[in-house]
DNA sequence: AATGAATGAGCATTCATTCAT
DNA sequence: AATGAATGAATGCTCATTCAT
């Protein structure tokens, strides 16, 4: 750190309160334009290649208005997947209403996160990091994720459409699909660090197992 | 200095074979030293934060001597991996051998795994963050594990201990079942970045999911 | 840090055009504090010896801030002589209007270029190193100095002052001529690697020389 | 510096005395060795490229084994040129023997001159560098180089085939005339660093010049 | 004597952050 | 409020020199 003055704080504080309704959106527009920026250039370089000077330029403002906005790199780094993410928990959340079973849900669940990460291909690469450069924010991310994953695994519990799990249980199992959807995504859904969607058998699989597991004395009923 | 010319690499040509039986092991000594040192302060720091420095200070060498021994920082990084993997790996093939059944050879590779991200608690991160950091020997890794783990998973279904999945489909399950397990420790095993292990119940859930899946069809025969 | 990716230019890229004119000539002035200073520490150590830290210390910037005005070390270096080069050709271009005859050229132009390099001292050591640490710039520096000692010369033999050589015998000849004073100047002029100007008789004796050459058939009529 | 010990001194007097002729010959060659080794490196790549690794890799001895010959990277630069161009003013020396008259010999002076640069292609580099990075042998050189021709001129003096000037005055002629050929050498002579020999034509020209100088007044006679 | 491993000071370059305008 | 110039700490890497074997 250079300047050991303690005057940071005051700075943040002024800032709060913008004196007119116009200052407040011009102010909440360039700190979007400076979020999404943030996002395009993490996904094109990663968080660690995520420059101030790099987001300031795409999003088209001056290198010193970037702290008028954000009182560090860090906090620009814990603000992009809340903002960037809720949007895509919102799209999905919507997609998955009134499946007809549990497997209509999670084909749908799966296909709505899917489209999202290639029609948004930074969006991979924000979330994944994040747990490293952002900690904070990726958890709070997938608690939400899990949480909503889990309220919709006990919808379809309630409609017996599920073997019994406990409330706690089913919590594990949606961490543990949101792991295999991931690692699926990384393995077979990547060019370049950007998701290209997935091919549809490995969709099937996943289905498959997702419905039955691995062992097999149900095939000899 | 900049120099006229290009000045690199007249002293990494000509490393010269070491004379001695006791230089070769006093290299291969440091080498490793250098090697545990970076795994280390990845764990701590993650690969952004593996300076040369760091490693060099923690493993008690002079800066200089890293350069002896590694060619770059991103040979460090390449070499990190293949050589701490490789024995996590060894470990894991030895401890499923015979198993009872599909279900033993999944608590037992699992627990395996997991005792060694708790012995060895800067491996999960060296793992997780190699993806960006070092993708070649990321990739390579997870072939190996991927591999490895659709053997078993072919074992088994030659003893009719799972269901009929194709080769390639198992692969597809073998790399979800890492994910999925990948994220139950990353949320419920973690404690600042180390693994802790993982509570006994997350196991069971994992494994009856594995078993069983989620529909509840085969309670109904 | 080494960063995922290449992490370069993102800075440079985007260097803004200055808004005022203050702040525009604020910029030019700390570039010729840059340059200057690079001069006098070349003159002093070298180009080899010109490290950055030289040359904003000398010239009272901060480290960083020489990467504001120039993109590299070798960015300066190509830079040092084409700006303080210059100003030299324009003055010696200056003092050799209207010469008496070849003889009174030759003198003016010697002297001038002489009094200009005792008074810039670090000139010489920029001039002659540059050769093999700018070589673009000092073969561009070379062949305008050729050029106008050519064109000069050309002058004179137009005006019956010398004897019959072609177009391209005279370019030739300026070049001997500029090695032979750079040698002069080199072995009688120098002291602790700074011009202090020339005994006048060795300016006498080049010019004895230039006029009639060694051999002596002219003594002969 | 590194250690701040005063043995420096003492370790380079024990070996100034072999115990064998053997040893001392054995020594003599690795000298020898390293000094030609180190001829080529600067050809190659100057002598801020020449760092003590490519020289003892050249030379095919040990790192460590340079320092039981040469004191210090200086001490080696300061021993190339007289070394190596020693062995070129011999040869020169050796080819001006008896000359027909003036012109015969700068004509052979120059000649060997130039195949000898030819045929050692880092001599020219060697030499010149020599100026900035080991300007005591540099000015040694220098004045055998210039006595020799000096000599050369006095005896064509006294032989009536030159034009009255003073021993000192041909002494200065003699810089010129080493400076003349130089820059020709540089302009026209040059191909990436080595020399490729000179146009006829320019060969020409400077004897035509040297013989002659520029004023035209022996023509009206 | 000969080897090559070890040292650490030095360098060019980057970039988060501050500050004068 | 907005700008972009200025700062300086930190980084990867090189290499002359020393030293244990």
């Amino acid at each position: 750190m250079a300047g050991a003055n303690g005057t940071k704080q005051a700075r943040q504080e002024q800032r709060k309160r913008p004196v007119t309704a116009a200052q407040a959106r011009r102010n909440e527009e360039i700190r979007m334009r400076l979020l999404r920026a943030a996002g395009k250039v993490i996904g094109k370089y990663g968080y660690a290649g995520c420059s101030i000077a790099r987001v300031t330029s795409l999003a088209r403002v001056a290198h010193g208005t970037f702290y008028l906005h954000f009182s560090s790199q860090q906090d620009l780094f814990d603000s992009v997947l809340p903002t960037l993410g809720a949007s895509m928990l919102h799209i999905i959340g919507q997609a998955i209403h009134n499946p007809k079973d549990i497997m209509d849900l999670e084909q749908r669940a799966f296909m709505t996160n899917l489209n999202y990460l290639v029609e948004n291909p930074y969006m991979f690469r924000v979330l994944t990091e994040a747990e490293l450069y952002a900690p904070a924010a990726f958890e709070k991310h997938m608690d939400a994720m899990i949480a909503g994953y889990t309220r919709s695994l006990k919808r379809s519990r309630s409609l017996q459409h599920i073997a019994n799990f406990s409330d706690e249980e089913l919590e594990t199992i949606a961490s543990m699909l949101i792991g295999a959807r991931t690692y699926l995504v990384m393995r077979y859904g990547l060019e370049k660090q950007a998701v290209k969607s997935l091919p549809a058998e490995k969709i099937e699989v996943y289905l498959k197992f997702v419905a039955h597991g691995l062992t097999n004395h149900f095939f000899k009923t």
